[in-house]
DNA sequence: AAAGACACCTGGGAGC
DNA sequence: TGCTCCCAGGTGTCTT
């Protein structure tokens, strides 16, 4: 499941192979994504140069000129390199072939991702509104307090929310919620100021080190089988149901939080 | 304005 | 074995 480290993980996996390459075609197996893929995509892009790539929450932007190409993976989407035609198998929905030889395969089995052609770079209506990037200083104690003072969601709610900060996904908010020691459930709003200070370093450093571990594994995006090996976290809470707290020893529970399994300890989590 | 519900889609596991 | 049911996940959009 891409969150922000698999992303980010994703765009330097492919960077080495396709910046400075010219696009030679963008076959499209299977257009119905997220939003349909434009029917135009491969004219659009054909004879281009990807000049860079940046990544913007969970998009990543192909730039080519004047526009981009802009990807997001979804729930279950992932980019391979292929050093070689080879032949596409079920999901692999689009390719986006390179005058090097190689490709980029874009493998999504259900479809909640998009290509998207974007002219209008990081003012795209789909980037414009997205809140502060977890890893830089905007996203600090008193940005993320001053936000919380004002909103009663449940502060997992409010760290999933992408228009207050983007890439934090259902694991990696139940993860750093564990490490910041505070209750999924409790109201932005009754969260002190120092607990808030905990929490923004927690999510920092919960996805730094997932970015960190999926460095690891870049050699996968071009193994002959097989798709990126994203990060198998050792997971604390997320997705540990039924099991106990590596702390105390204690069950840990789970909940629904806006319409999310939400896994957290009882004991440690106030 | 904020919060909550819902939609999209498929594979995998549970239960019958 | 094969069917049905339910769930996971991100996020835009609609409803309250």
């Amino acid at each position: 499941m891409p969150e922000l480290p698999e992303v980010e993980t994703s765009c330097r996996g492919i960077e080495p192979f396709c910046v400075g390459a010219k696009i030679k075609k963008v076959e499209v197996r299977q257009n119905k994504l997220r939003w349909p893929v434009a029917t135009d995509i491969d004219q659009q892009f054909k004879g281009k140069m990807i000049e860079s790539i940046e990544r913007r929450g969970k998009y990543m932007l192909l730039n080519v000129g004047a526009k981009s190409l802009m990807i997001h993976l979804g729930m279950s989407g992932s980019l391979r390199v292929l050093q070689a035609p080879v032949k596409p198998g079920k999901h692999d929905h689009i390719d986006i072939v390179l005058d090097n030889g190689k490709s980029i395969r874009y493998n999504d089995p259900r479809r909640f991702g998009s290509f998207i052609v974007n002219t209008e770079k990081l003012a795209h209506p789909l980037l414009a509104k997205l809140g502060v990037e977890p890893l830089t200083s905007d996203f600090d104690t008193d940005y993320l307090y001053q936000v919380c003072k004002k909103r009663s969601v449940a502060i997992k709610s409010l760290i999933m929310n992408s228009q207050i900060v983007v890439g934090v996904g259902n694991i990696y908010a139940q993860e750093a919620l564990f490490l910041a020691g505070i209750n999924p459930k409790r109201a932005a709003n009754k969260v002190s100021k120092p607990r808030i200070e905990k929490l923004v370093d927690a999510i920092k450093e919960v996805l730094s080190k997932a970015i960190e571990a999926g460095g690891s594994s870049l050699k996968d995006f071009t193994a002959a089988d097989g798709k990126p090996g994203y990060f198998q976290h050792a997971h604390q809470v997320y997705g540990r149901g039924s099991e106990l707290c590596v702390n105390c020893d204690k069950a840990l529970k789970q909940v629904t939080i806006g319409q999310r399994t939400t896994t957290y300890c009882t004991n440690c989590q106030k």
